[in-house]
DNA sequence: CGAGCCGTTGAGGGGATTCAAGCTCAGTGG
DNA sequence: CCACTGAGCTTGAATCCCCTCAACGGCTCG
């Protein structure tokens, strides 16, 4: 909450590796689909940022002017309610587009959290406009991007809201596992994110964990990293599911 | 679960009537923008559609090729999670697009079924894309259709999926106040339906009702109607949200 | 009229929360 | 070096909310 670190330039970051023509998301990533020279003059108006675990990317109200896409980490979109709680509403791995509202000049409707150490780019929205104009396979695109957030907040209020904590849980392992990017070992959240993710009180989140941890599905690494074992992870699935 | 009955022709409703120069929810809807020569080009290829209660608009794996324009009437976005169990995860009402991902050639993503009866506007992918091509507040408009979609699927997941069930129960209301159409009395899903929405079990959520009846919050007309206090409504939902 | 569906209400049990106490661990300063 | 501190994780015990099971009544429909 009190996190008042932002988003810092990367500035050990030499100004070719800031090229879209080199960066190594750029298949998964919105420009994509964009051709040569195009792409140049996109790369030349993004910038590369940096954001600590915990730092905004930016903030519900803020008019940014920008979208972003995630280079690597994992981002959360934080919504408060109306009794003043926390909750986390959908998760965003790498190559993910985030921020598209403010491409309506729209405030941004959500906060976008760094959940581990993120790294995004900022594409200025004049910058995706003026491509837009010309370019219908990034129309395309963008609407593709839409439609994914769309379904993956179906998901997640379908899979990740409601059930038994248990079951809850392990589909929130699931869906970190997908979201990691080495197949080896995924992201833990703390017990407080857990609890703002699955609507879970924290105990009752940590007790999840530590069973999982005994039944051999979970290897806690650190505070912040795990790995999981698939096998008996979608074996408890299917025993949750019946 | 076994409604056959789809989607019927509009019979009784004149060829003028079909007309979105005609048409009451214009203004909200998608081709409110487009001007006159476009917009009767777009209008006679559209369809009106009468669905029953209960009937799908469209279902989830289809390749539908159209959108469609909520004319009048409530739609609902079912999903079925991997344990077989049925969830509403979003609320369509008047004016609202649905079906955006057959745009992408994309299959539907969840089952559209109707709430109420429901008019429908079918409108074919293909003149979505002819007019999109050459009028960018077209682009525009649809863009901001999908983000009010995203926006709606995080509220539904911030405000009704978590939380006591009271309160999320008085969040329904609310949420089904602001979809009725005319502001005296609004539609009551059976307690299945509200089951799906909430997460409770039906036999909770004909406790909560019965209970909203007696404090005078609602007032049921028939099966599916009835009307809310709304100073008594927002005052129970202030006190919950305490 | 009986069958079946839906809504209502009660009783009982179970799962999640709440309250509370230890625990580990990193950072601090004597 | 080590007590001190505070934050987060873990675990226990008691409570409460919601689910499950069950019975009953109203309604529609064959």
């Amino acid at each position: 909450m009190l996190m008042k670190a932002r988003v810092l330039a990367l500035q050990d970051t030499p100004p070719a590796a800031s090229s879209c023509t080199l960066c190594l998301v750029r298949p998964k990533a919105l420009f994509g689909v964009l051709g040569g020279s195009e792409l140049q003059q996109a790369s030349a108006a993004t910038t590369p940022l940096a954001v600590p675990a915990g730092g905004k990317v930016y903030a519900q109200g803020e008019a940014g002017g920008a979208v972003f896409t995630v280079r690597s980490g994992i981002v959360r979109f934080e919504r408060v309610t109306s009794s003043g709680e926390c909750r986390i509403v959908r998760l965003a791995g790498v190559g993910t587009l985030i921020g598209q509202e403010a491409l309506l000049r729209t405030p941004y409707a959500e906060d976008a959290v760094a959940c581990t150490a993120v790294e995004v780019c900022r594409i200025p929205v004049e910058t995706v406009e003026r491509n837009c104009a010309q370019q219908p396979a990034l129309r395309r695109e963008l609407m593709r991007r839409w439609q994914s957030a769309l379904e993956a907040a179906g998901e997640w209020n379908a899979e990740l809201a409601r059930g038994h904590a248990r079951r809850r849980m392990l589909k929130l392992m699931a869906h970190l596992q997908q979201l990691s990017a080495d197949g080896s070992s995924i992201w833990l959240p703390s017990r407080q994110e857990m609890s703002d993710m699955l609507g879970l009180a924290p105990e009752t989140a940590s007790r999840l964990v530590s069973h999982l941890r005994r039944e051999g599905v979970l290897h806690v690494a650190s505070l912040t990293e795990a790995r999981v074992d698939a096998g008996r992870l979608s074996a408890a699935l299917q025993r949750a599911d019946a």
